[in-house]
RNA sequence: GCGGACGUGGCUCAGUUGGUAGAGCAUCACCUUGCCAAGGUGAGGGUCGCGGGUUCGAGUCCCGUCGUCCGCUCCA
């Protein structure tokens, strides 16, 4: 049995690419308690999963560092959080209805399925002309709003979270003094009715997103996508993702989004192959002229300064919340041996470590409880903190690891004379003594962005 | 949704030609151990995904259903 190191493209692209990883990944996020299969005791709900304690923390780490980069750390971009459930005129508006209703065709000779409009009537696999019928494939999940199930009260689960951010357009230039180049973010659950989810939460029919529309001036728009670009994949990066593990691929014109006009995909060497990561999509003022006309109210900037008037053109980089957090997982993954034993480690940035320092009484004796939970009082305002007396040592910064612990806090007897305590590293597994008042200063020193 | 494979305790699996369930790990208790897991003793936990059927009897055969994986597809 080898244990592999972490991805790179080194042990990945030599075709000795671990056809395990994701099975291992998977395994690891139901026996940690990071990611369950949703309504379990039930048979399980298809495309549907339960985050578990260690799991939020992580999601919610990868949507604050997320958050913190496109909003918090910037002046030219704000966040909002609109609401899950919309009237179909949004979506009429938007293009939604018409454009997420696919239709499809089964070949009745070999299987496949098509979409209809993207043949000429003979199967591309085999020739056959036999087909069934057309059948339209709405990919919004429609609702009612209301306890009568009539036509009036016909609500649509968001299949994005980008409309919100155009139906605020106006709200938000009249309420921030923003003008263009300038951002609207938000985070939050989008629902698609995907006719074959896939590969954990990679591709599930709720997820969460992570968008940004970001409106330019139009002529300013290629030069902002290509900003863009590269402010993700160096996100992506600092945070720990290998660069050949990512690459950037640009959209023919054939495979367009009906909105857009530009659009590159940064895509993850996933264990099955590369696929998409994150979309960066020029769409120009498609969306704010498609509302404008649609309710009649006025979506442009006035240029004070200039006297023009204009719709702006949106750079939208689009992410995946759940993806994203999976990229991180299968990055990370790694096994190694210390002192001969074959361990698994998580190598996540610190930011994303769902448990950031674990608080480790060295033996159970309740001489060292005292001190122990005022080590793990000090550090809990902080960090993200776990504290574990069970079994030995050795076993406890092996728990640690797995789940990716960058740093365990261990007090000892010795720890009663000196008031001082160990901090032992997870990627190098290295100790050093630091006392108990320095302790906050030494972490901080390790923790840094 | 269509085609293929699969579905046994939390995890990984064993269960002979059908006779009414086991192991290792994990978990919990006590002991041991005192800086890099798997030392001792004991305990809890499975109507074998679910529902029918065949049979004297089914985890083992048949049907349906739910779920998982692969392909088609999608595009965060």
């Amino acid at each position: 049995m080898s244990y592999p190191a972490p991805m790179t493209a080194a042990n990945t692209d030599a075709g000795a690419l671990d056809g395990d990883l994701m099975e291992k990944v998977v395994n690891l996020c139901k026996r940690r308690g990071l990611v369950f299969p949703s309504a379990e005791i039930y048979g399980g709900f298809r495309s549907t999963y339960d985050y578990g304690p260690l799991g939020v923390n992580l999601l919610r780490n990868v949507k604050d560092a997320w958050w913190r980069s496109m909003v918090r750390l910037r002046d030219d971009v704000v966040g909002i959080d609109a609401a899950i459930l919309s009237p179909p005129a949004i979506w009429e508006a938007s293009g939604h209805l018409q454009n997420f209703a696919d239709p499809l065709v089964d070949c009745r000779n070999c299987k496949e399925r098509w979409r209809a409009d993207k043949i000429d009537g003979v199967c591309p696999n085999c020739g056959s002309t036999d087909f069934t019928e057309a059948r339209a494939f709405n990919l919004m999940f429609k609702t009612h709003a209301g306890p009568v199930e009539e036509e009036a009260t016909v609500a649509y689960l968001r299949p994005e979270t980008a409309q919100g951010m155009f139906t605020n357009f106006a709200n938000v230039l009249t309420t921030t003094r923003k003008k263009p180049p300038f951002g609207i973010a938000q985070v939050g659950k989008s629902f698609r009715n995907e006719i074959t989810p896939q590969n954990f939460v990679f591709r599930t029919r709720e997820f969460e997103q992570m968008e940004m529309e970001y409106f330019v001036p139009p002529e300013d728009a290629p030069k902002w996508f290509e900003y863009w670009v590269e402010q993700r994949l160096s996100w992506f990066t600092d945070l720990g993702i290998p660069s050949e593990l990512l690459r950037v691929r640009h959209h023919e014109a054939d495979e367009l989004s009906h909105y857009s006009s530009q659009t590159v995909d940064i895509e993850f060497r996933f264990p099955w192959g590369w696929d998409e990561l994150e979309g960066v999509a020029n769409r120009g003022d498609y969306d704010l002229r498609a509302h404008s006309k649609a309710s009649g109210e006025r979506l442009e900037y006035f240029d004070q300064s200039t006297g023009a008037r204009y719709v702006p053109f949106v750079i939208e980089p689009a992410l995946g919340a759940t993806r994203a957090m999976m990229v991180f997982l299968l990055a990370a993954y790694g096994e190694d041996e210390v002192a001969g034993e074959p361990r698994t480690v998580l190598h996540l940035d610190w930011r994303l470590a769902p448990i950031q320092v674990a608080v480790l009484p060295l033996s159970r004796k309740a001489d060292l409880e005292d001190l122990s939970r005022r080590v793990l009082g000090m550090l809990q305002p902080h960090y993200l903190c776990d504290f574990d007396v069970t079994q030995s040592i050795g076993r406890r910064y092996r728990r640690q690891d797995e789940v990716g612990t960058p740093w365990c806090v261990t007090i000892d007897f010795d720890s009663l004379e000196d008031d001082a305590v160990t901090v032992r590293d997870r990627d190098t597994t290295a100790q050093v003594r630091v006392p108990v008042s320095g302790l906050l200063d030494e972490l901080a020193s390790r923790a840094t962005c």
